[in-house]
DNA sequence: GGCCAGGACACCA
DNA sequence: TGGTGTCATGGC
């Protein structure tokens, strides 16, 4: 079995840093992980251009939104009507949790937090935990679909494993770091969305020790 | 025109 | 606990 360490070393000699989350601010990336749920950070940026640009990327600017209004502004980003609610709701627990400030939100216990998190409508274990990592700076590991896809792939875990338990899975083969967790996770995305294809010898995942020579290798090659 | 994209939830067995 | 349907836009 790959340590995840050697895969983490492997993306990034392939991919380089990838400097995540791309948000001004840790309520843009708390929108944007609500925002980004099944669907393409393309889409995404302009649905949060939409809501800068209308002076509402903020707690209080997105409670007080009709959600009619509100789902006009995040159209593109597809479940336009699911996701207004959802901004709603995480908008409400912000205001009522921490009088809207972010910081005195993630002040205390992150483990508790991730729970009450999950309590919130619209927000699944991955939404929370990217809020936790990338807005929150907690080491709070965060799974995708790619994840599991490549981990699978590589002979890791099987591909039916949960959320919950992928998570655990990375957690206890890596150090509780911040920059670590926040890399990988977004090794991992970068890796899954352009390059990750079944080894044409192997058939494992291009990062399995057979193919690992060719990662210095140009992305066309 | 079909498929996929940085999921979550309700409902059912 | 796990499987399935639903939510929906935009790029390729």
């Amino acid at each position: 079995m790959i340590p995840l360490v050697t895969i983490f070393e492997r993306l990034q000699a392939r991919h380089g840093p990838r400097h995540w989350w791309p948000a001004e601010n840790p309520f843009e990336v708390c929108a944007g992980a609500i925002l980004t749920q099944n669907t393409n950070w393309g889409n995404v940026e302009k649905a949060l251009a939409n809501l800068k640009a209308a002076g509402r990327l903020s707690p209080e600017g997105i409670s007080s939104l009709p959600p009619d209004q509100l789902a006009a502004l995040i159209r593109s980003a597809g479940y336009f009507n699911a996701k207004a609610r959802s901004l709603q709701e995480f908008a409400g627990f912000l205001l009522q949790t921490a009088q809207g400030d972010l910081a005195r939100l993630f002040a205390g216990d992150w483990q508790l937090l991730r729970q009450q998190l999950l309590s919130v409508r619209g927000i699944g274990p991955e939404t929370a935990d990217s809020m936790l990592l990338y807005a929150g700076q907690q080491p709070s590991f965060v799974v995708d679909a790619y994840t599991r896809r490549i981990f699978s792939r590589l002979g890791l875990v099987d591909p039916t494993i949960s959320y919950e338990l992928l998570r655990t899975f990375c957690m206890e083969r890596l150090p509780p770091e911040v920059p670590l967790y926040n890399e990988f996770h977004a090794l991992l995305v970068e890796h899954g969305k352009q390059h990750c294809r079944p080894c044409p010898r192997c058939g494992d995942c291009c990062l399995a020790d057979c193919c690992a020579f060719s990662l210095s290798a140009p992305l066309s090659a």
